[in-house]
DNA sequence: AAGCATACGGAGCGGGCGCTCCGAATGTCA
DNA sequence: TGACATTCGGAGCGCCCGCTCCGTATGCTT
């Protein structure tokens, strides 16, 4: 919980702000499988360089998805205190989807990291999953989401839709969001 | 196409099924990061059998993966020859999530594979879609699917509902494979 | 400007991977 | 049963990975 450390130096913030870039950057499109390597390259330092303020590989991949969980945690909460709730959760959960797919999936990352329950992780973690219960509670009340749904579903849906996404071709991609986010819908 | 290879001697032809089968199971609940070493010491055989049966590592995945197709590709023929098709159909999408689900994604492996277009893989792959083609176009005849979606979206949803099973806690999987599939059903 | 703590780069270490190679073992056929 | 082609096992090769270590460079303070 402290936040005790000292003030870095200019040149290590800037640099570890680029390590991060590069990091997202180059697991975007290269896969978490990519080398330290490859984004200490991309982000023009050398490897120790990225060690040094990310000790693990590991480190340097949850802070990666830390940093994009804390952006969807905003969104989540601007969708949250629209007044068209119901429909605004659908412009959420189509963002989500479409940022996935354009950078690495939701899941992937999500899942892939080892979930180590207590860390900075886990608690950013548990402010998504409390906003996004703030939205489907909402929208469930006016109707516009299935009510026989709670957030793993949505957030499982999430992820399926993800993956989904980067999987079928271009000219299909769209219909595939809309079809699977309509199973979220009440029928009738 | 010639399948003009010697028989072979039975010690090898039964190494190469036991093989197949660790490789099945080990990719299944490790992933396809497991090693060779791995598969050779499930099957029971040195690294050496496993790769003077499957000249590659590559090689072995696809051959998993062929042969994981061929049996769904029966059964969505044996769906396709039901009365019902239109329901039967739905049957058929569940029993693929759920065995992507229990065993691994279908997805990864699909699309992990490097897709050269011309092999048994692509042939194998091509069989598929073809099959699942008559299912779609019968089911959407029938009006037990949307009208606005063909193959593509179908399998990408397959893919989409594959990973959602597995990312969802166990009491929230069968309502989430609910959900995601009656996206797929006419609205009304 | 001088001195010091801090941060940098990249050679190198240990380890695990895919894959090869070949002497030993085993199935096959006369 | 003997002789031979086939197949087996697993030590070992080269490579790349995550990560460490330390001499050098750089920013900060006085």
């Amino acid at each position: 919980m402290d936040e005790h450390e000292k003030p870095l130096r200019a040149d290590a913030r800037r640099n570890r702000m680029r390590v991060l870039e590069a990091a997202e950057a180059v697991f975007a499109d290269q896969g978490v499988g990519a080398s330290t390597q490859e984004v200490a390259r991309a982000a023009g330092v050398g490897i120790g360089t990225v060690f040094r303020h990310f000790p693990t590989k590991e480190a340097l991949l949850e802070a990666v998805l830390v940093e994009r969980m804390r952006g969807l945690v905003e969104d989540a909460r601007a969708a949250a205190a629209r007044p068209d709730v119901g429909v605004a959760v659908f412009g959420f959960l189509e963002h989500v989807i479409g940022q996935s797919a354009a950078k690495n999936a939701f899941a992937d990352a999500l899942a892939g990291a080892g979930v180590d329950v207590s860390g900075v992780f886990a608690q950013v973690r548990e402010e998504l999953l409390a906003a996004i219960e703030v939205l489907v509670r909402r929208a469930r009340d006016e109707g516009t989401l299935r009510g026989d749904v709670g957030v793993s579903e949505v957030v499982a849906v999430l992820v399926g839709a993800s993956h989904a996404v980067r999987w079928a071709p271009p000219q299909a991609q769209a219909n595939t969001v809309t079809v699977i986010l309509d199973g979220l819908r009440p029928r009738g």
